[in-house]
DNA sequence: CATGCAGTTCAAAACGGCTTGAACTATATG
DNA sequence: CATATAGTTCAAGCCGTTTTGAACTGCATG
């Protein structure tokens, strides 16, 4: 929804260790995850974890996508607080390790279940409430009144988008992710 | 999926003529059709056409909204392009007219249809990709196919909620608007 | 064809979100 | 306890988007 005129990057820099295809898929994770309004790179670090399947310090993920030290640390603590990386400790490691601990579907649909929905919730209330103030006053013209009954349709609408994104992410993602539970 | 911190805005401002319920209606389409990434002063000049049901001149628009001179003349610009303005001569006046002319539901099923599909494509293909080129490589262990398998899951999702949002405001509220039509 | 008003354009400013990096805190180790 | 390294914080900077406002264009009118 932004500009959407993504970098080709190919082989986007230097250090990285990883197969050129890996940067690819993190990435679209990464872009997916932004359309839904969490930080691109939220996504990406969530989706680097994943892909690896393996613990990984803020040290390689700062190295392996180009991030900062500040920022790798922000955003660990974003995703810790929903669930979805797991901070732990290696054997003989001062330093704490990351994991990917559960689908990113999961932490999607819990915090677009509250932030979202109570968004589009606001804005149906709104709506509510001009219509209601709109009829308590005589004056109004009926077909003025209809129309703000329409507008609530666009509102409405959205919510069904979203409500199908939950329950998709709940039914048809949840089954396969079981499925294919490594 | 930016700030969510609306201003109170009781009475926003001085000039407005229209009953204090008429600009909580127009913020709040300002609000849906932000998060539909468009502007919110797109979605407030639609609306306020769209309630008065009257044709307004750009200085009423900017009076009424608070808008600068310029900011009107794109917004319009951008809103007569989707087809959802409507420019017209008033009898004796030498000044433009503009009407709300569709519902602005089709102009964001269309816009959406166009932009937020491709972009999902786009998604979809990379994730794709991603995986072909893990599969041609013969050392990928058959998880981490697995993980990007998985990962297709969330594009999914979103294509399926953007798809729902399409279909809906296709047969919902179109049906709706035509039931009420005036 | 001069005047004035409607409308357009676009560079600059304002704004908002994201990232950076330096200072700081916490923790492990010798 | 001193030191080193990992991790956190947050003000400042960066960057993309939106809005502003002044200059400009176009058009109608006397």
């Amino acid at each position: 929804m932004k500009g959407y005129l993504w970098a080709p990057s190919a082989a986007t820099q230097a250090k990285s260790e990883g197969a050129s295809w890996e940067s690819l898929a993190i990435d679209a994770v990464g872009n997916v995850i932004e359309f839904w309004g969490f930080k691109r790179n939220q996504g990406r670090v969530w989706a680097l974890l994943y892909l690896r399947d393996a613990a990984m310090t803020a040290a390689e993920l700062e190295r392996e996508l180009a991030l900062s030290k500040g920022g790798v640390s922000m955003l660990i603590r974003d995703l810790e607080r929903w669930g979805v990386v797991l901070r732990v400790r290696q054997p003989n490691d001062a330093s704490w390790h990351y994991r990917a601990e559960t689908d990113l579907m999961q932490m999607a649909r819990r915090v677009i279940e509250e932030r979202e929905f109570s968004f589009i919730a606001r804005v149906r209330a709104d709506l509510a409430e001009a219509r209601r103030l709109a009829e308590a006053d005589p004056a109004t013209p009926k077909p003025k009144i209809d129309r703000i009954r329409k507008m609530e349709a666009v509102a409405e609408a959205t919510e069904k988008a979203l409500s199908v994104f939950l329950k998709t992410s709940r039914f048809d993602v949840g089954a396969m992710f079981d499925r294919f539970r490594s």
